[in-house]
DNA sequence: TTCATAAGTGTTATATTATAACATTACAGT
DNA sequence: ACTGTAATGTTATAATATAACACTTATGAA
């Protein structure tokens, strides 16, 4: 359990709450007490988690949980751009910046499980580019890339792959 | 439906057996039958085609063909580089050039469904560079770029979406 | 305030995508 | 022909996701 980035991840954790809290607020958006919790869970995760990790820790304070209401839950939250799903693994991350731009991609690191989010205005304008020459309109992308991240291969060099999953 | 791309899909086809035949004479892997019939009905496809998609086809010809059997011809054909799983659609689709190199992307039309494979040694250096930049070990990238082809805002301008799927 | 509407949730069922485990068969090298 | 490995057959089940419909709650117009 790597627990890089940010200092204090509770704190993160708080600010992303009062931002989807005020992005919701602006939109007159409703975040109700159900998608409120899914994302503090999200949050919670230090890596992308998957919908059924959700259900169960969901179930774990109280009632089962079924799955459409965590899946209601997190459309919701992409809808509103308040998280990201990284379709290589399934699974779903906190937007650090909601409604700021389009245009991030993920480090998703093999060893340690975090999805970092990154943003490249040069990276996105090299791919924008890149549609535009084979006069393609772009209206999503989706650049993930897998590796392992200066954290693992400085702690561990060259045993990758080895606590990996 | 559209069938863009290639003159002769017919002949795209048998040329990709082709490839692929050689490609595993060279490293001594076998293109055995059930592996052959999955790799000709994806190029058949004339866009990336779903696994249980794949399993109904086999299943037509004659007996029930079962998940697992064309889920291990998948595995092998995607070890050997001679098919793409295209993450954000859960589907697969044939590499054009088989071996060549693993810097490319996909423009996904959501018109017509097809997937285009392209390269771009500029782009794929540019997310390396970015990957560097933070220090992250890249071993894997996935671009897959949604949108609409040239070959459809041609022919429908400004009706995207509505023949979507 | 009351009612109508829309938005959100609960619940059941099922669709879709993918893998595990173990028995059997085919193949390549000796 | 014998033997070990690779491939396949088969059954079961895991993991991911959505549909459909009933019910409840919030909101805002009359």
């Amino acid at each position: 359990m790597s627990s890089s980035q940010c200092a204090n991840h509770h704190q993160c954790q708080e600010t992303a709450l009062a931002t989807a809290e005020a992005h919701c607020d602006k939109f007159g958006e409703r975040l109700t007490p159900n998608r409120r919790d899914v994302l503090r869970l999200i949050w919670q995760s230090h890596r992308p988690i998957k919908a059924y990790d959700l259900i169960d820790l969901m179930s774990a304070q109280d009632a089962k949980v079924k799955p459409a209401t965590v899946y209601r839950a997190l459309d919701f939250l992409l809808a509103q751009g308040l998280i990201h799903k990284i379709d290589s693994l399934s699974a779903f991350t906190g937007c650090s910046h909601p409604n700021q731009h389009d245009d991030c991609y993920f480090l998703i690191c093999q060893s340690c499980g975090t999805a970092q989010e990154c943003c490249s205005p040069l990276l996105a304008e090299a791919i924008t580019s890149e549609a535009r020459h084979q006069d393609f309109k772009l209206t999503r992308t989706v650049l993930e890339i897998a590796g392992e991240c200066a954290t693992c291969h400085q702690t561990a060099p060259h045993i990758a792959g080895q606590e990996a999953r």
